[in-house]
RNA sequence: GCCGCUGUGGCUCAGAGGUGGAGCAAUUCACUCGUAAUGAAUAGGUCGUGAGUUCGAUUCUCACCAGCGGCUCCA
């Protein structure tokens, strides 16, 4: 039972720290109201409301009052009360949040408390037996949250901490964190000049300075050619087009908020409003709207490597991962409800294949985003067809032995969603790739098929992502790689460090030879010291420098320095050649 | 959008109500160099933007913009 690798254990220790918390905070500040304190995956909060702020120097001296309660070793005892004494206490104790919690238990629950020392709190435990048990922990910071998760109520104050039964675990994992934060894709990418942004432009729209947009680029004609391959056809539609388009697509309707509009909104049934695309699958639509199809003709695949333009809260933007223009591999897959099933696992097939390229299968987790029939505004059409398509979709993923967790509301507005996850450095989660079934779509566009009878009928489509949003997967992968890519997605493959001026010429012929065989070679001709390129290369995390001094030029030999391995030594030019080349065909990583 | 924090030369950071500094980077010159920083000199900032307070603001106040951590939202 104090085992902290246990989940339970480590829970039930998170969630005493989180009262430890809240005992304090009421010892200090006895006109805050308690909300809800859970334990969480690094640590815990508790959300207070208070009218004042809390400032730097509060949650040092709350974490210095917390360190009292552990001294006193206070016991931890928990009792019941009826539902009427329950209100009583806290109402006399001022506490409405509680009180609301109360309202909305349902009548058969058994309403718990926990006491320690003078602190009393409802909650559904379990707990340590003593507050002396929380030996070590620290608060971490302090945000805002909405009560409840909804942005219609009250903005509290939260306070996450972390805490541990000793203090090793702690310094390790403050050290972790301290690691985590060098591999920040928003400080390196920018360190290492994969990206910028400049105020002038704004919010949410990076500029991909040369190094970044290289490797988006080794990323598109990679994507591209295996959807070729893959029977996909390419499309190239327009940035933007009218409201009537988004129109019956429900977009005007369900997404216009995250619409960039050009030209007023409220006009847009008097004259022409256009729209920037949020996403592609109306465009691609008109593609398949051009002929009369016959079921023979199904599955038809699109793609397109498509930028899109979403206009994001301000709040949200972060790095590469949230912006508010990103280019998405985008594809839309009609097919026969008979090809279905084929069609969804030849798409999860190649976004597993791309991930397993990228060294990133083993970092993702999938998740079932269905609708949430509470919040049926959310959603188009009725709960009749959610139902149907999600138990089609439930049939499809059952049969792929995939491990899954269900997220509700977490659907498109027009259909079921297998999403796949990943964390960042910092542990928040993302969607990388998306797949979706869409049974709305096509009746609203009119995409019909005839069938075998001669009868129309409305395909279904699957909307899917092969690799997902470009920016968002080079911040993955420069995290992933603390910055040192993969050479075959390297912007810069290799470097040849001349020792002095004379040996320049030669460098810059093996250089001219290299990149004539495809490989991205660049030629450090500073007149510095060998040292110095060396270990500003080391910095960039080049995956390979070629030392070229006379002893080289003499033996047709670079001397290689490997990232990975260290220093190789003197290898032939043919040789050495033959290495990166195969290297980057065979896509290590 | 909401809550909180932040904003000084390319980067990291000092500083103070009276018109700003350091290190690294950069440029120039010298050195022609052998596996993680050669030396010297020079240049570079309307202190995020705009108002206000003040004799005077980059330093105080407000608004806006941008960045960060969350919430909500989402690829």
């Amino acid at each position: 039972m104090s085992d902290f690798n246990d989940v339970t254990y480590r829970n039930t220790f998170r969630h005493t720290s989180a009262h430890i918390l809240a005992h304090a905070v009421k010892r200090l500040y006895p006109e805050t109201r308690l909300a809800i304190g859970p334990a969480i995956d690094q640590g815990f909060y508790y959300d207070f409301d208070r009218e004042t702020a809390f400032t730097a120097e509060d949650l040092q001296a709350i974490e210095d009052e917390m360190k009292k309660i552990v001294k006193e070793r206070l016991p931890i005892e928990r009792f019941e009360l009826n539902r009427a004494q329950a209100r009583q206490l806290m109402l006399e104790k001022g506490e409405t949040y509680k009180i609301k919690l109360i309202d909305e238990l349902p009548d058969d629950t058994v309403i718990t408390f926990f006491r320690q020392g003078d602190f009393v709190d409802l909650c559904s435990g379990p707990h340590l037996d003593n507050t002396g048990e929380v030996r070590s922990f620290k608060l971490t910071q302090l945000a805002g949250a909405y009560w409840r998760g909804s942005e219609k109520n009250k903005m509290l104050q939260r306070i996450y901490g972390t805490s541990f039964p000793d203090k090793q675990m702690l310094k390790d994992y403050l050290a972790q964190q301290e690691e985590a934060r060098k591999r920040d894709h928003n400080k390196l990418g920018r360190e290492l000049g994969f990206f910028t942004t400049v105020d002038y432009i704004g919010q949410g729209l990076p500029i991909m300075l040369p190094k970044g947009a290289r490797v988006l680029q080794i990323l598109q004609r990679f994507v591209e050619d295996e959807e070729e391959r893959r029977g996909y056809l390419l499309t190239k539609t327009p940035f933007m087009a009218k409201s009537d388009l988004y129109k019956i697509s429900g977009h005007w309707q369900n997404y216009r908020d995250g619409m960039f509009i050009i030209g007023d909104p409220e006009k847009a049934d008097e004259v022409e409003v256009l729209a920037l695309r949020p996403m592609t699958c109306p465009f691609q639509f008109q593609a398949y709207l051009t002929k009369t199809r016959s079921y023979r003709d199904l599955p038809i695949r699109y793609a397109e490597t498509s930028t899109l333009f979403r206009n994001e809260a301000s709040g949200e933007m972060h790095g590469l991962i949230r912006v508010r223009q990103f280019t998405i591999s985008e594809g839309h897959i009609v097919c026969l409800p008979e090809q279905l099933e084929e069609e969804f696992k030849g798409s999860l097939d190649l976004a597993q294949y791309m991930l397993r390229v990228l060294g990133l299968e083993d970092d993702v987790s999938y998740r079932f985003s269905k609708w949430d029939p509470a919040e049926t505004d959310k959603f188009i059409g009725s709960a009749d067809v959610w139902d149907r398509v999600q138990e089609t979709m439930q049939g499809i993923l059952d049969n792929m032995d995939l491990e899954y967790a269900v997220g509700i509301g977490e659907a498109a507005f027009y259909g079921p969603k297998l999403d796949i996850q990943i964390k960042n450095v910092f542990g928040k989660e993302d969607t990388l790739i998306t797949i979706q079934i869409d049974f709305q779509l096509a009746e609203r566009f009119g995409m019909e098929y005839v069938d075998r009878e001669g009868r129309k009928q409305y395909p279904y489509v699957i909307h899917r992502t092969s690799i997902g949003c470009y920016e968002r997967t080079l911040a993955l992968l420069i995290e992933k790689y603390a910055g040192a890519l993969p050479l075959w997605i390297a912007p810069e493959q290799a470097r040849i460090l001349p020792i002095s001026e004379k040996h320049q010429a030669t460098a810059m012929a093996l250089a001219g030879r290299m990149r004539s065989l495809g490989l991205r070679v660049e030629v450090d001709n500073r007149d510095e010291k060998i040292g110095k390129k060396i270990r500003e290369a080391q910095m960039e995390k080049l995956q390979y420098m070629l030392i070229m001094g006379d002893k080289e030029i003499e033996d047709n030999t670079v001397s290689v320095r490997s990232r990975r391995e260290g220093e190789l030594g003197a290898i032939p030019i043919n040789q050495l050649i033959d290495r990166l080349q195969r290297e980057t065909a065979e896509k290590f990583h």
